[in-house]
DNA sequence: ATCAGTCCATCACATTTTGTTATTAACATG
DNA sequence: CATGTTAATAACAAAATGTGATGGACTGAT
């Protein structure tokens, strides 16, 4: 029982060379089989031999004859190699975003808006990658990101939080929306002093976007008349639609509701809605982020070409 | 995509030290768990990065911290090293012959006879060992042994077949087997000559054994009044027992069918019984014969210590 | 019987992998 | 700011793995 001690450490090698004798029949078919020479092979299952201790093939006839013990072993073998073949294949879907799961933050208007059929089409490029999509307050989406509990997410900018990695992603103009029946429908522009008096619909109450909706009327000394306050585009297109007044949208967002019941007519002066892509500044990507961020690069980039065509 | 293809080969050790370091969550710690250096696990761990062609951790803080990446292929890694365990605790099991199945071929009596308790004392030894036993013809026995059908087998000596590596195993006198109630019972030791006239119960028409027997009543003269011929010892037996004759039995295998309905009288001259323990020539004797073997030797040679101390 | 061909083991040597020690840079802690 | 920890790297030693050359054992065809 002295003999197993000198163990010689396991290799893939070995257990390659092993499995190609075995199938092929001959250390030289096997030596041709893995592109090696045949001493190499020989050598390759002589430590094989001195690891398990005993011998695996009875040579005869100038021939390799497999003991009964390398048939036992053979098959745990196999099982083995298989092993390592999957780490490889599981690396290279890795490598390609094929697999993973991929957490991602954004604001729920923006989720129905722009970002639906960009995760759609990711989505279907990469079927084993599995998404999830959540809305929170700027805040907590912007901490979540930061220390990683999700992988990325988008939001407003102007953002400048220390661990967030920031990449802005698109730009949309200002909008008003309103009924067709509003006096102002027939406008090709709508400025500010054209709203006085009127009932104004708005969102994102302290956020950046509507502390510089609020800068502009008061720069132009306008009363505001908020009518209705929301935190939705798709609500506040809902009462626009209903004549209630004129909401002040993002035009990306608002887009999907405008229809023959609700116009949306450019706001002056022109006002820029931005969102920026955020990842955590404290580790660098995950492999399936960054894919699905050049993914939004280009899918957002084109977006944008045909945004700026309407203008 | 095309750093993929600078794949380096993957390597037993490069798995080892990343499951390491996940899981002692250092690389220095992971070179002490290996019992290596650091700069070793630096360097597997490099060698493994390449192979799946990205990063596996983030260098951060001096630290490394695993990627959702490494996180993925952790679980394949650890299902592939067990798996490489695997291979070295079976053949572990192997090198104790702690494992695999074992087709013996010998005579029923034999079976039922001396080499039952054997057996069972193996099987006891070696929990996972399996053990087929069969008989056959000695001439298929003979054949079945040599061209590998059967690992090993016993068989009466004399035996010369070429393709057969035979090995004594056992030796035991020739008896006279009968009723206490037949006129020899009271006799130390029954001769030819004490058999004329007798019923005589015989088996193994035709074997080298049962020509020794002719033999001998040819050479003293005594012509033969054979009642019954059969082809076990058991059943040679059960007639004594029930006073048709005088059965001339191996005494070895016999014993078991002495009690105080069956005497065993040796018989003068004296005639030796051999078994032999065969294996094939064309090949080396697996481990699980080899032990198997050296099992038999040890206990046939105390069960012949014991023997001849009856004697 | 001889000859060419095949197979495996072994030798001598080149290359690659894996290990070492020493050192450095980045960071944490008191 | 000194001190200790961590990981990376360089320079080099040892071991594993590769190569071609060669020889012995065997096969099969002349």
């Amino acid at each position: 029982m002295s003999e197993l001690h000198a163990q010689s450490p396991l290799s893939l090698k070995s257990l390659e060379a092993f499995r190609a004798i075995i199938q092929t029949g001959s250390a030289t078919a096997a030596a041709n089989a893995l592109g090696v020479t045949q001493p190499a092979i020989s050598r390759l299952l002589a430590a094989f031999e001195e690891h398990v201790g005993f011998a695996l093939f009875y040579r005869e006839k100038s021939r390799l004859f497999p003991t009964d013990e390398a048939l036992a072993l053979f098959k745990e073998v196999e099982l083995t190699l298989q092993g390592a073949e999957r780490i490889s294949l599981l690396a290279r879907n890795i490598f390609n975003s094929d697999l993973g799961w991929l957490k991602i933050v954004a604001p729920n208007s923006f989720i129905a808006g722009p970002l639906a059929d960009v995760v759609a089409d990711f989505l279907r490029q990469h079927p084993r990658v599995n998404i999830s999509l959540d809305t929170h307050s700027p805040a907590s989406a912007r901490e979540m990101v930061a220390h990683r509990s999700a992988d990325c997410g988008f939001i407003q900018l102007p953002e400048n939080h220390p661990g967030l990695r920031v990449e802005p992603m698109l730009r949309s103009h200002t909008m008003c929306a309103l009924s067709p029946a509003h006096p102002l429908a027939t406008r090709s522009y709508i400025e500010v002093q054209d709203l006085q008096g009127e009932n104004l619909i708005l969102l994102g109450k302290g956020r950046y976007s509507r502390l510089q909706i609020d800068d502009i009327f008061r720069q132009a000394k306008v009363p505001m008349k908020v009518k209705l306050e929301t935190h939705t585009v798709a609500i506040a297109c809902t009462f626009a639609k209903r004549n209630l007044g004129v909401a002040i949208v993002n035009d990306m967002l608002a887009r999907q509701y405008a229809d023959s019941n609700l116009l949306l007519i450019p706001f002056k002066p022109t006002l820029i809605y931005e969102y920026g892509f955020i990842t955590s500044a404290h580790a660098p990507m995950s492999r399936l982020s960054q894919a699905f961020f050049e993914h939004c690069q280009r899918a957002f980039s084109d977006m944008q070409a045909d945004y700026l065509a309407t203008l």
